[in-house]
DNA sequence: GATATATATCTTAGCCACTAAGAGATTTAG
DNA sequence: CTAAATCTCTTAGTGGCTAAGATATATATC
């Protein structure tokens, strides 16, 4: 097998490999939120509440393709369960900032220890110089996925006859 | 900074960076069936479809931890659309395999193309050595998180005396 | 300062995918 | 041959989503 072959096929593996992971991911996520008794957006959206703290509601409809009405909802159930509060902006009181309630941050987490145990297992196989080209890579491919994902939405944009034939039809949901 | 402190910093960093990304390819898989023109899981289920190949109803619901009753909808609506075709497994009668239309995987597959663009564009910067040790990574990543939702739900089992206080209560939701 | 437009969230009606329960068809065990 | 098990489908009911517009607040224009 020629050198450009071998990596072919390593880099089919590869996308395979990954692809295999990253639904396995949701999976976990899935019984993660089915654990908690929450919906799935309700649990995305704790996500991305960790990850960026006091988000405001319109922000969290922009970063989960949701309208904000949906993201009402949410936010209700997820106060109703006593996991986030509301706070209005007093600069700006069209605003509503939403916070984790710090007690339920602990909680929730728990849910992700068998995932870290798990992750934890399998970083200890490796060597600092090995975890740091995993991160590059986490971080180059995460810069990759939102352009692909951009990509793919400017698809929808460009006039039918200028892009490939995907004979698939424009459906009205989300953004 | 110790060699300890600094590798946990270095596994932190890693954490949030994997989650990021995958957090990103759901929003990918989302902007992929908006541009199909159907439903999340019914995506999920091509996915899968791809992935095994010839699948019977029974597993998909098995793998994507919907109902049966959920799967005859999604099916319904794949075959409706012209993407997948039931069969009858003429060995045993009760059972229903899903195919994928050969020529359907291929407009599906398009909407793969800027994600795979992508991908190709980050590995490129990677040798074939760093590239084995991403697939490696991989597959122990993927065998992890399969350990980790087995454990996660395994959890749900074990009597509350015994088991770290969560204070959620089960869902009657999926399995 | 008053009016018009823009922005941010919430409300409502209607839709669609999901669950739970069970029916129908076929296979396997006793 | 009958009973239980297995696999898919059907039905009724529920819940989260979108779309459209209401409400409240902020900003721009005259």
């Amino acid at each position: 097998m020629s050198r450009a072959k071998a990596r072919a096929a390593l880099l089919g593996e590869l996308e395979e490999a990954m692809r295999r992971s990253s639904a396995q991911g949701v999976l976990y996520g899935q019984a993660v939120a089915n654990v908690a008794g929450i919906a799935n957006s309700d649990l995305e959206c704790m996500d991305i509440l960790y990850l960026e703290g006091r988000v405001t509601a319109g922000r969290l409809a922009e970063v989960t393709g949701l309208t904000t009405g949906a993201i009402t909802g949410v936010v209700d159930r997820l106060e109703k369960a006593g996991f986030v509060r509301r706070e209005r902006d007093e600069a700006d009181r069209r605003k509503v900032f939403i916070t984790v309630v710090p007690e339920t941050a602990k909680r929730i987490g728990q849910l992700y220890v068998p995932m870290q145990q798990a992750m934890e297992k399998v970083f200890s196989a490796y060597t600092d110089e090995e975890l740091r080209l995993l991160l590059r890579f986490a971080n180059e491919g995460y810069e990759g996925v939102v352009a692909a994902t951009a990509a793919l939405k400017g698809l929808l944009d460009t006039p039918p006859e200028q892009r490939p034939d995907l004979k698939l039809k424009k459906r009205p949901r989300r953004t």
